[in-house]
DNA sequence: GCTTGCCCATGACAGTTGTCATGGGCAACC
DNA sequence: GGTTGCCCATGACAACTGTCATGGGCAAGC
């Protein structure tokens, strides 16, 4: 593994997406304190992400997962397809095991939690520069217990609408299907996350990334 | 209103406390660019920060509202009656209206939403270290026109218990309560947020940040 | 002292939800 | 061509939930 494809003394050029301002400029200034990284463009979603990645020839972009309109997994899986030069290294809040999965799916290399020491953010770019891969240790452990989704694609559509404590009969009009149709796919959603009712299933579900 | 209290050339002293390691860690970078600011301690929960506080002589503490064990309204509260001289800048993540108020109510000076500009950060630092007050200008209207909070204290805790999903026989027994009983406390709560259900009843008081 | 508001409790009733059994349509796979 | 798995649907039953009426205890305020 080489040390990265840029002539000496040109800093890794970097794009941050997060939705939260404060957090993005913070990072900002945490990582152009590096004399070999160089953040060149910024956004609050993942709408302009590949635009911006292609007009600044960003190599390593730094992604939050949880933004509004396009998210991060999203904006990863454009950039594969439109840049796939330019590297992505996910950045989250929450520690969620599906989440890794589905960020590898979405052509990540790198997933890093909110919770890591900030010195290690600036090491993780590098390495993914590299052309290497960064996983969070203790994500990683956790996802290989976990296993992967046990829910239809029809399930998680039903206990996503569940979450916020929409009544079945919504659901239902929602997905033009028939009341007693989402009940089966939730009482089959509730035996598989071993849950009382929609809602805590639609809340085990979402702990572990699945919806 | 003056400039601090300082003697000139000495930096304002700075803790900061929020459970995200990697934001923690940004935000300090981003303050100690300035050279008027020095971060003296941090903290990722709320535990230590009266200690921390009395220790390093802080003048501003930072504080995340979201923080494990203790969270940034009771550390406001307890830095108010341990050491009152430090004034509170709260930071928050999620632009609840119903925070605001518990914020000042809990003695803060200043208040910011991390969609904030992080350009805007110093600024709010140097205001309320000076004895000026901060306010989110978006959230104080939004708190204005929303009202305060309806539901009583037995609601407010009944609901918050509902938020996950739990049975009304699991709360009532955590309660020591009879089931009628919160079943009553509910049926009032989703009475006065206009819910179809205790579970939309308890995101409509979260999203206030009644709960 | 009376009223008001909150707390707790009970019982009855209707509506919603979770479970189960059953069956048809469809695509993937051996 | 048969099996398997997912999707959709229906109907019946038991359990849970939300509403309402009613009543007692208690503290605060006029």
């Amino acid at each position: 593994m080489n040390q990265g494809t840029n002539p000496a003394g040109l800093p890794i050029r970097v794009l941050l997406a997060d939705d939260q301002a404060m957090v993005r400029g913070a990072l900002a200034a945490l990582l152009n304190l590096e004399p070999d990284i160089e953040v060149v463009a910024q956004a609050g979603d993942g709408r302009d992400v590949v635009a911006l990645a292609v007009a600044h020839r960003v190599q390593v972009a730094l992604l939050d997962i949880q933004m509004p309109h396009v998210d991060g997994l999203e904006a990863a899986a454009r950039l594969r397809t439109g840049f796939p030069a330019c590297k992505v290294l996910m950045v989250t809040t929450f520690d969620r095991p599906g989440y890794l999965r589905a960020a590898f799916d979405a052509g990540a290399s790198g997933f890093l939690v909110k919770d890591t020491p900030s010195s290690e953010l600036a090491a993780a770019v590098r390495r993914v520069h590299a052309g290497g891969r960064v996983v969070d240790p203790s994500l990683a452990a956790q996802s290989l217990m976990g296993g992967s989704n046990p829910l239809t694609d029809r399930e998680c559509e039903v206990l996503s609408r569940a979450q916020s404590g929409a009544p079945i009969a919504q659901i239902a009009a929602a997905l033009h299907l028939s009341v007693g149709t989402v009940r089966n796919h939730l009482s089959s959603a509730i035996g598989k996350t071993g849950a009382a009712n929609r809602i805590e299933a639609a809340h085990a579900a979402h702990e572990q990334g699945w919806i």
